[in-house]
DNA sequence: CTTAATTAAGATAAGTTTATCCTAATTAAA
DNA sequence: TTTAATTAGGATAAACTTATCTTAATTAAG
């Protein structure tokens, strides 16, 4: 459903909204450690959500990423997937069709879109504080 | 949401249901032409379904691809997305944990599988009949 | 100011999916 | 039985995604 990248944006922005509640800055290192990717690909993604201004990120010594505790709440899995993986996965036809839309459908068209609107939906009302809540509390688990 | 390779195993299928219905046999190239894809990439769809007896092929010269009419109503989209994509796309975790589950979620867990159970429940209630009847008459589309 | 720690970014490699090409196997028809 | 048409299948290539490595840029602390 999601490419691996829009994973390795997903699970660390959760990981970094904890610790960020906490006050505590976190490096590439701990974070891949800690979510069990490969670092220098999880910065990448990194890279492209600070690009997109989700997460901030501090250089040099005692540097790292965090966000802003009072905007946590506010961040959408939406805008992290958007900004990695694009609005494709909203949009785009099942079946692949170049020029899928009301009047020109594929047969999957309705069917599809229900689904989709579902997904976009889901990540539209889900916001980060929510998941590193059930992460603090142990009831959820970002890896293995 | 699906590979390219399922685009193709799905889009195949209903042009050759469609055609099947009406008693004419298909070939790659008139498939490929007709759907807008890729020949040989299709073409190995197409034996990787024959292969799981979603179609039949007939070789030598008047030969091509079709499906028994009494079969049409009873093929499931589930069917065409398990023999290429396999089961993963309904299990498998949102956000790639290896092993993620009720007694150990990640955070989308749950959210995630609404939505996966309404795709599955979706492709497993589309048969192959109705999507090539809209077809013929007009009111949906296998390209551009 | 220098150093050490740290993120940014470009180059490259490995792996997977998508796509093409060529030859073999099969079969209906003449 | 020969031929022409056709699917099957293996080998290869191209494109894209995932992953790693190296160096540059930045910055807090001493």
């Amino acid at each position: 459903m999601f490419s691996k990248a829009c994973e390795y944006g997903i699970r660390p922005s959760i990981f970094i909204a904890k610790n960020s509640r906490e006050g505590r800055r976190v490096s590439p290192k701990e974070i891949s450690a800690e979510i069990n990717s490969p670092q220098a690909f999880t910065a990448k993604i990194l890279q492209a959500l600070v690009r997109n201004q989700i997460i901030n990120s501090v250089k040099g010594a005692y540097g790292g990423f965090e966000i802003n505790k009072d905007e946590i709440a506010s961040i959408k899995l939406s805008q992290i997937v958007e900004a990695i993986d694009g609005k494709k996965i909203y949009s785009g036809c099942g079946l692949g069709l170049e020029k899928c839309n009301e009047n020109h459908p594929c047969p999957l068209h309705d069917k599809f879109k229900l689904i989709r609107n579902e997904l976009k939906t889901m990540l539209e009302n889900t916001n980060l504080e929510e998941l590193a809540l059930d992460i603090k509390t142990g009831m959820t688990f970002l890896k293995t």
